[in-house]
DNA sequence: ATCTAATTGAGACTAAATCTCAATTACGCC
DNA sequence: GGCGTAATTGAGATTTAGTCTCAATTAGAT
């Protein structure tokens, strides 16, 4: 069981909450992904494995690991929630390509560095920050010249 | 009438789309703003011009100045998108206050460098980006300070 | 095994935004 | 100024992610 799931049963246990079946199935299948994924990709890996799970149990769930901080949501702006495991990963931006909807993670110390300054500047103290850059990745471009050459 | 105002009259011509009356008061009302709004206030605001003015003209007129880049969309995960004018104005980032909503504009020249930077070494040509800070302002940090004091 | 409060599933509900389509209207043309 | 027609509109139906309700179920303490 990876540490992640540990620490859900944890704090499910001392906050005096159940460690119910539909739980156990939802927290392993969200917490052992490597990239982003949807609520309703949530439900039907979890509905693989026991039928029954509700929508509803689902998005419950889902709050309880972003409360949590054992997951992070992310909103790319289409309607819809992406979440992804936040332990044991580092902070990360993201950087959007607007042809084929590919999502490439990326650091940078020196913004991070400067947001924290800006903050500061205006009096503000820092919870979190958000930040997504929208472009056009090097195979859609190389793929947009091609077409050009025509 | 502002330059944003003439900028979309003309667009109309050049599509060969129509001027109508609705349009004018919804464009006039929407670019003539300071601050951010959401659709329902513009729908507001345009009713008090003319009551009959429909919901879906206000989406349909907002697509409009938003494509023509008259106007910017804005995200601030509550559900609903806000707008802005963005003719005349200088591009910049948000700072949010989690406590009180305030929403406090900055810009920053080294990390818009930055982040050309990063874009630059990953392959990804840039279109825009959107940079949001959460926090919690100086007012409420200080109204949160004296509760703790008592 | 029993008890009880937390949890669940099903489906109703919400709210922003989009879509449909018959009725209206802007605008080029005469 | 009036005509014709294609763009536009308003009303309300629809969509979709997410939340809420509540009777039935169940985890976990005793």
């Amino acid at each position: 069981m990876s540490s992640s799931q540990e620490k859900f049963n944890a704090f499910i246990r001392e906050k005096g909450l159940r460690l119910t079946s539909q739980r156990t199935v939802i927290a392993r299948l969200a917490l052992n992904r490597e990239t982003h994924f949807t609520a309703d990709d949530l439900l039907a890996w979890s509905r693989e494995k026991d039928k029954g799970i509700s929508r509803a149990t689902v998005y419950r769930t889902l709050s309880l690991l972003t409360d949590l901080g054992l997951l992070e949501s992310l909103d790319f702006g289409d309607g819809r929630l992406c979440y992804e495991p936040a332990e044991g990963r580092n902070h990360h931006d993201h950087i959007v390509c607007l042809h084929c909807g590919s999502i490439t993670e990326f650091h940078c110390n020196e913004i991070e560095e400067l947001q924290c300054d800006v903050a500061d500047r205006l009096g503000f103290r820092v919870d979190h920050h958000s930040l997504r850059i929208y472009g056009t990745c090097k195979d859609c471009s190389e793929r947009t010249e091609c077409n050009e050459q025509r």
